[in-house]
Parts: C-alpha cells; sequence; structure tokens
DNA sequence: TCGTAACTTTACCAAATGGTAAAAAACTTG
DNA sequence: CAAGTTTTTTACCATTTGGTAAAGTTACGA
C-alpha cells in the first residue's frame, strides 16, 4: 500500500504543524470551498507543492483538522463528573466552553463552519462520537434533575443553549464587537453574565 | 451614467427572485466564495450569463440578498415596544425569533456565514443599521430592569444570548438533526424549552 | 402585425485553482 | 564526506471560474 509513513520527522512534524495552523484561521473563515491552496501556502510561508508534499490534498488538510478539532471539542464535556456537584459540574462545563470560545475562536469557527454546511465531512464523526457522548451526559443532567438537584427541563436543549450562548461570543465576534466597543472587559462580561444566567435557569 | 433601469418589468422583477432564491441557499451553505455562479445558474435553471444579465455581477447577487436580510432581520427587534409590558415583549421578540429561525434557515445561515467570516460585506451595514437599533432596544431593556419590571442583568448580553439561542436551531441544524432524531417534536420542545429558559432569566 | 427593445443562448476568454513531474537543494547516516 | 534519502523549488497542466461578445429569440406597444 501507499503508506510510507513510518514515524514522522522532526521536519516532518514542524511543518505538518505550521500548515494546519495555516489552514486553521483560512477554513475558519472561508469556509473549505472558500480557501486556496495558494492562500494556505502563503501564510504558511511554503510552496503549494510542498503541501502536496505533506497532505495528499486539499481535503486531507481539512480533514485532519476537523478530527484534532473533534477530540479537543469533546473533552470539556466529557470532563462532566456524575459523581460531582451537579450545579458545579455544569457551570464548570460552561466555564470551560466559555474559556475555549475566547482562547481557540478559529476552531469554533472551523466547527460552525462545517456544521452550517450541514456537517459533509463530520456526519459520520457526529454520529459515532459526539452522538453517544452526548446521550450519555444528557443522562447523567437528567438523572440529576430526577433527584431535585438541578431544576427539571429538557437535557438535550440544556446543552444546545449552552453550546449556543458559549460558542457565539466565538463565532459571532465581528457583530459583537461592533455592537460592544471596547473589548477591555467584554469577555469578563460575558463570563459573568453566562455564568448568571445558567445558574439562575438551572436552580430548582 | 449606467443606470438605465426605469421601473423592472415582469420579467426581471421575477427573474431576479429565482436567482435570489437559489443564491440564497447557495451563499447559505458554501458561503460566498465557495458558491459558483455556474451553481446558481444551474439552481434556477437559467444560463450563466443570464445572470450576469440580471446582476452585475456575483457579489451584486450576494449583496441584494444581504440587504434584503438585514431589514426582515431587524423588524422583530424593531417590534419590541417600549411602552407594552416588559416580560411579554421581550418573550414576544424570542417567539419571533424562533419563529424566523424556523421558517427562514437559509436567510440565517446566510447571515451566520456572513458574520463568521467577519462580516467583510456588511461591516458598514451593522454599524449604521444594527447599532442604533441595538442601543435603542438595550435602552428600552435597561429602563425596564431598572424599574424592577424583570430581573437586572446586562442588556446586551441578554439580547446576544437570545440571538444564540433562537439562532442556533437554524445554524446547527445538521447537528441537532443527529443529535436529536425525530423532528416530529423537535421545534415544539424547542420553544418550549427557550421560553422556559429565558421566563425564568427575566423573573426578578 | 411589425419594429424595437428586452431577454436568452452560444461561443468564447483570461485568470485562478487544484494538482503533477521532476530537477535542485538540504539533510542524514554509514 | 559520500551515498542515499528527504524536502523544496521550478515549471507546468487541465479544469474551473467569473465574466464578455454577439448573435438569436421572444415579448410587447404602436
Amino acid at each position: 500500500m501507499n503508506t510510507p509513513a513510518r514515524k514522522p520527522s522532526r521536519i516532518q512534524t514542524e511543518n505538518r504543524q505550521r500548515i494546519r495552523d495555516a489552514a486553521l484561521g483560512l477554513f475558519a473563515t472561508y469556509g473549505f470551498r472558500g480557501t486556496t491552496l495558494d492562500q494556505i501556502a502563503d501564510a504558511c510561508g511554503m510552496h503549494k507543492p510542498n503541501l502536496i508534499y505533506y497532505y495528499e490534498n486539499k481535503e486531507a488538510i481539512h480533514i485532519d483538522l476537523l478530527n484534532t478539532l473533534m477530540e479537543e471539542w469533546l473533552s470539556p464535556l466529557d470532563a462532566m463528573d456524575p459523581s460531582g456537584d451537579p450545579l458545579d459540574e455544569i457551570i464548570g462545563y460552561i466555564r470551560r466552553k466559555m474559556e475555549m470560545s475566547r482562547l481557540y475562536p478559529r476552531e469554533s469557527r472551523l466547527f460552525a463552519n462545517e456544521i452550517v454546511q450541514g456537517a459533509p465531512r463530520m456526519l459520520p464523526h457526529l454520529e459515532s462520537t459526539l452522538k453517544p457522548l452526548f446521550d450519555k451526559q444528557c443522562g447523567i443532567i437528567a438523572r440529576w434533575m430526577k433527584e431535585g438537584k438541578i431544576a427539571d427541563m429538557h437535557p438535550a436543549h440544556l446543552i444546545f443553549s449552552i453550546w449556543a450562548v458559549t460558542q457565539h461570543y466565538a463565532d459571532f465576534e465581528a457583530q459583537i464587537a461592533v455592537l460592544l466597543p471596547g473589548d477591555d472587559k467584554r469577555a469578563r462580561g460575558a463570563d459573568q453574565f453566562v455564568e448568571m444566567m445558567f445558574r439562575k435557569v438551572l436552580t430548582p
């Protein structure tokens, strides 16, 4: 077969990383079809054929990014502990999501782009990886609700609303910057608001 | 100048509409750069040069869509009445937003696409049209809060969270369809959840 | 019904784009 | 340091893409 890759060399590791880093920003803003190989090459100071040397084609870069993204994206949800204090666990999850929105807006937008476009390259991954975890965590939340530890509501929609609100700060940053200028205190204001909001919603 | 357009003929009105309708769906899913004139022509059963006959170029179609969108998008926010009952007004706004998400998901995704990409063609419009209205409505909400009619919080972030949650159902439909299969009761469940959630948040 | 203006179609074109071939350069290792 | 291997660069190429020119067709008012 055509899998000569034994152990990636130092150069290989470095350059793949450079490519991913450049491609992440571009795919996140222009989408897959809106991003060209020339742009990526330019952004990471390489020549186009050099990209193809490291990645079979444009799609391979995109897929690599989505795969990495999926893991990072799920870990905070996975970290919700069924034996912990319900409100603390959910608020903790929300904080982690807000932090990710702030630290990794490109990843958030890449994901948003992929989903808005109907998840053409990610649907199977959503089914096989996200769905089971989602169902499990919904179950945990449902149990907490049944025990009266937090207010009773539809767990799935609760998670949707957490995703919606937290990711909104990354995905719609351009709009927020217009409507709420002076970015000094913006992040803190957002954090405070979101935590207050869900605390109120979740209190029985 | 080159503005021969007096009164658009019936054919002109019809065909422009056909083009817009086709382009809306495509721009919404593939973004501006990801959509080709050939695709649009195909989708509305026209030939490419025919598109250019009605719209100067690809960007003109996109801009026309964004302009139309902006008005439709703002009207529910504008409809919030300062003399009405605070909770009713805000909940009414939320209901209208949820309805729009359900009825016009393409518009929602077109908007999302534009903003995620940094609003390259819409920034001025956001500044000149959205910002003043946003500030005005924030003022109304702030007054309601000061009067103790609804819970006190940051009005801007409240609106952001309403946008985030309601538009999420349109923009991330692909993901929701995977996680919450059986779309029969989905819309109603979402409506109920969102209303309950904000009712709780807004209650003093 | 006839002439003209509005509209549509066919045939193009230059630039951009994803990707290849292969030579040149740089690095690794015995 | 020489031989082999990995990496980079240059020169291409076929296809796609946004857009044009102009001939052909249709609608429509006098």
